[in-house]
DNA sequence: TAGGTTGATAGCAGTCACTGACATCATCGT
DNA sequence: ACGATGATGTCAGTGACTGCTATCAACCTA
């Protein structure tokens, strides 16, 4: 056996979830999380940069997904088509989650106004990494940066529904129709 | 003479503006902010919630003239073209102010992430007004979200292009082209 | 005009997020 | 064996932000 538990990060969110569940995001302190996870307050702060991004261990991740799925789209795909691909290769990956930890932390990071600010900024680092994509496949701007921001939005509120439960489908389908009411709503003007 | 010099909260916004561009958000302390303006540090608190927002203080008229603009928009209009007449009254008002100011806040906004984070959470407000605004003219959802949040992309990509110094027009004209921008890659696919 | 109220500010003590520097010690390669 | 590595602990410090209390000009009221 090791010195240490195994995971310590995996350990942190898990504490960290659970906390923010029970005593909400503000009463919970970094040095309680860690205390939960067997681990000092400072070590918590090697391995999350803030009290937020606990909660978003996977963005790395899921942005990587994204990317790629815009990256293999068919080439005679446009960009919105490409960044369809993206998102669906995101409902890809955010189905395998279990659905009840999902929602969780959709609960705790929309009863929170700073937990909801950084998921807009990752929200806006995946459309910068999307609209760059959208570059090497030879779409220039502005086209490229509002295909990708509008994609990212279609992904958000497909989500919001998804996860509040107002849609029991799956989250891909869900997304394709969000992405269908895109297209009318603004190429119909 | 009253008690105190007057415009506490204006000298706290243009001390906090000079020092972050002098020594950056970072380095900045709320305690040098309120010296330079001739308050204490707990005054500076009294007026601003945080650190960041001091830079947001023209926010909410903002978001009230963008909804009057939806509000007020042609009955006929399409949702997107209600979102169309709020950015022409955003941009009526951004134009209002000093040019070389609004460069200088968005020089010191881009080079620091919760700044531009703070932003975000900014647009996606204006983004749920907006909405809102839409609900009112029998938009139903999701068309409301996404076309209001798509405006608020063209605002922000627009903002970006016009204040970064890459266009020399009015931001009303560059903000038409983005608009078209984003009909054109939605609309084509 | 005296006296009470209001409102913006100062002063102070406290909590907690986050950081830098250094110590510890199992593991691993040599 | 033994030194290097890497994850963790310990400790001290800065600064954002909050709650409470005191001050005092301006204003209101009788």
């Amino acid at each position: 056996m090791g010195r240490w538990q195994p995971d310590s990060r995996g350990r942190l969110q898990e504490a960290a979830l659970a906390l923010y569940s029970e005593r909400g995001f503000d009463q919970t302190t970094a040095a309680q999380i860690a205390a939960r996870a067997g681990l000092t307050e400072r070590t918590f702060f090697r391995h999350f940069s803030d009290k937020r991004e606990v909660l978003f261990g996977g963005s790395a991740l899921l942005q990587e997904r994204i990317v790629a799925g815009v990256a293999g789209a068919p080439l005679a795909d446009g960009p919105l088509d490409a960044v369809g691909c993206g998102l669906a290769a995101a409902a890809a990956m955010l189905g395998e989650f279990r659905r009840d930890l999902s929602r969780q932390r959709h609960v705790v990071i929309a009863a929170n106004p700073e937990l909801r600010e950084r998921e807009l900024a990752k929200l806006a680092d995946y459309a910068a990494a999307v609209a760059e994509a959208l570059h090497q496949r030879g779409v220039g701007e502005p086209q490229a940066s509002l295909a990708a921001e509008a994609g990212m939005t279609v992904l958000r509120v497909a989500v919001e529904r998804w996860s509040s439960g107002g849609d029991d489908r799956d989250l891909a389908d869900v997304m394709r129709d969000s992405m269908a009411g895109l297209r009318a709503v603004a190429g119909g003007g």
